[in-house]
DNA sequence: ATTGCTGCAAACTCTTTGCAAGTTC
DNA sequence: GAACTTGCAAAGAGTTTGCAGCAAT
């Protein structure tokens, strides 16, 4: 039963149990492909009609303030969400709005070797991600 | 005398020379800092001050079509532009908006070999980029 | 002369905000 | 009951569009 872990996921971050946020997070495991919030809105209505987009906003919003989402870095004019917690990078198709989830942990290990070693002056390094631009073929 | 560079640049995407279009460049050189279609404006009005907000999104929005611009991904809700043509890297400022190019030969190759050698599932590897997170310090 | 570009203003889209009413702890 | 959350609607910010007049080739 997942719904133990969404409340879980709320409680920990001590936001309050709400059915619009368990709605939420229910919409961002089903859509796991970096939803826009309008997205995510159309998803928690089909369960959950009289929600806000207001709300959703807030919600999303909340939600990466306490870490449990990111947003997603495009080069668009809405904003996307990954839920998603452990790194990895993006596959960003030339061709359509398409953003797929790429997992690598050669590459992880390789770039933090490399950050390890070189310095970048006057500045500290968190986290590398990387956007892979190119396009899909052939499925 | 640099404007003669920028005749070039628009001849050579078949664009014609206006005012408006070399003002547009030349702020963008000034501004060389992933300047917002506000900031371009701005600048351009000092020396011109009768351009439109609506021509200096039109100019943008054309100098990417024709590749002599870039879009820059943010997390944020405004459209950054980024001039510089050869392949870089971004830092991102975790306590600012401030995002810094970052060149580095060596990484290139290193990414370049890697990428060469490990083919991504349905997917064609144009070009990566690295977004790396993190905070400037004691500047 | 033809084609393309600019300025202006209105329209649009996405996102945020304010607040009264309702929930959660 | 205190503190937080929701829904709604209005406002705000950023961006796009339509079009008449103007400029470049």
């Amino acid at each position: 039963m997942e719904t133990n872990d969404f409340i879980h996921i709320l409680t920990e971050k001590g936001l309050k149990i709400t059915p619009q946020r368990l709605a939420v997070l229910d919409a961002l495991r089903r859509l796991h492909n970096h939803p826009t919030p309008d997205q995510v809105c159309r998803m928690v209505k089909s369960s959950h009609p009289h929600i806000a987009i207001g709300t959703v906003y807030k919600t999303l919003e909340t939600f990466v303030e306490k870490g449990i989402l990111k947003k997603v870095k495009t080069d668009g004019d809405v904003m996307r969400y990954d839920d998603v917690p452990h790194c990895h990078h993006h596959l960003y198709c030339a061709d359509s709005q398409r953003i797929e989830d790429y997992f690598d942990d050669e590459l992880n290990a390789l770039l933090d070797d490399y950050f390890k070693r070189k310095q970048i002056p006057n500045f500290n390094v968190d986290e590398v991600r990387l956007h892979i631009n190119g396009r899909f073929v052939g499925e």
